[in-house]
DNA sequence: GAGTGGATTTCGCAT
DNA sequence: ATGCGAAGTCCACTC
């Protein structure tokens, strides 16, 4: 079998009629469009916005998504997102390709009068993607080794999603005190502390015992420490990095287990 | 003049030690950089992430910024933001592209056994960009042309940013009771209500005239029309879009006037 | 340099 | 569908 894949490059293109059948062909057939060249972009629904004449990458993929991108800065300048249906034509040396989108109704108009590449191609992408390390990774690394809080430390139950939006291990310490932990991914500012605090409340309602608040972040912000003290809470380093290994290196069964037991 | 710029395109090259020249090159010039092709990656550094082998477009751009795209999907599968610093070899036909950012510390790594596309470009784009109907340009609109909210309606002032973010106008109505304006750029939740409430309490106790509140956004959220009754407030729509052309049509000395009788 | 909030945020999950 | 919160969010602005 041949590594050649079907593809079409088209190096400087004159724009006619050549060019707006091979662009209506590409959209047709859903093959990724790439198209380098000087354009100007007209944006119209949530908000609206226009770009001046300028060299830019255009990249349709299969999804009906679109982006912009200018030769600097990681952002799109203009984009669609997946789902667009398009229109696309040539007229005085001129192509348009028109992306709209319904719900929310938008739609977005790019121009060129110049292109240098033209490329298109059905492109096969079946590979994984894995991502560790999330606010939810850390919460699984602390049930896999608890003495990550604290020596002694035992988690009894967990949230995944509490009202409002943080990520939880509740637990007892080695002196049989109730814990609440909060986990944040980074830097721990202001916000995080008021939550536990309100979530340290709360446990401390319904308990008989002492209720301790644990701040669990890879650090804390500057002034946030003197809050943490003033509300008699602790903050625990926690690196998401090391959080990522102990999910790696754990079997998958260690944590099913937790889970079970807990269900 | 010509129009035609110099552009490197390789199609389906090997890869091999020119290849590796070649993008050594384009990177030390800062030159734009895509390639198409099979492509795997890993990434380190606030997380981690591995992305198994598959087609993909990557560009790397002239303030150091990368993007790995998969033929799906607005987002970028993997990136790095402006500001890396590269290495790249090829060894065994494989490509490698490695770029490196500090502050936070991460790294990508960017693998290619196959290359369907290179191209290598210096882009010039200094088009300007400019996008209306940003929360801002809302207020700015009800500024300009009050009947917005109500007929007879008369802003007195404005906040840019109040604790804890929005974008407010105070006024007075047609029967001369004081108004407050929280104006949403998207549907407008329990949230906006709440604060909104907050706001007209705060007004109301340095006020002896009736304070009313008027909420103005795109659309409301389901049950949240019940409680704006509750508390006797107004929603008012209120389309970015129309904003975005009420600042479009007028000229910027009609709002500079309006700033200036403020200050 | 750090903290805060917006974004045409997008995305995913729960209701 | 709607709502809510995370994101390797990024980015711009303030302190």
């Amino acid at each position: 079998m041949s590594n050649q894949r079907q593809i079409c490059v088209l190096e400087n293109p004159e724009i006619n009629e050549g060019t707006e059948r091979s662009v209506k062909e590409t959209l047709a057939r859903r093959k990724v469009l790439l198209i380098v060249g000087r354009c100007w972009v007209d944006y119209k629904g949530r908000a609206s916005s226009t770009l001046e004449p300028g060299e830019r990458i255009v990249v349709v993929k299969e999804d009906g998504s679109v982006l912009v991108h200018r030769p600097n800065s990681y952002e799109a300048v203009n984009w669609q997102p997946p789902g667009c249906i398009f229109q696309s034509k040539v007229r005085n040396g001129v192509l348009q390709i028109k992306a709209v989108r319904r719900k929310p109704a938008e739609s977005l108009n790019i121009y060129f009068d110049q292109i240098f590449l033209l490329f298109a191609m059905k492109m096969r992408d079946a590979g994984d993607f894995s991502l560790h390390a999330s606010e939810e990774d850390m919460q699984k690394a602390v049930l896999l080794q608890p003495s990550l809080i604290e020596t002694g430390f035992k988690p009894v139950s967990f949230e995944k999603k509490v009202e409002p939006g943080f990520v939880d291990v509740y637990g007892i310490d080695g002196d049989g005190k109730f814990v609440v932990v909060e986990i944040k991914r980074k830097t721990a500012g202001r916000n995080a502390v008021l939550q536990l605090s309100k979530y340290v409340r709360a446990v401390q309602n319904h308990a008989n015992r002492e209720v301790r608040g644990i701040l669990a972040a890879p650090n804390i912000a500057k002034g946030t420490q003197r809050l943490l003290d003033m509300l008699k809470m602790t903050f625990r380093p926690l690196q998401p990095q090391i959080c990522a290994e102990i999910i790696r290196e754990s079997p998958n069964r260690k944590l099913a287990e937790f889970f079970e037991t807990e269900a």
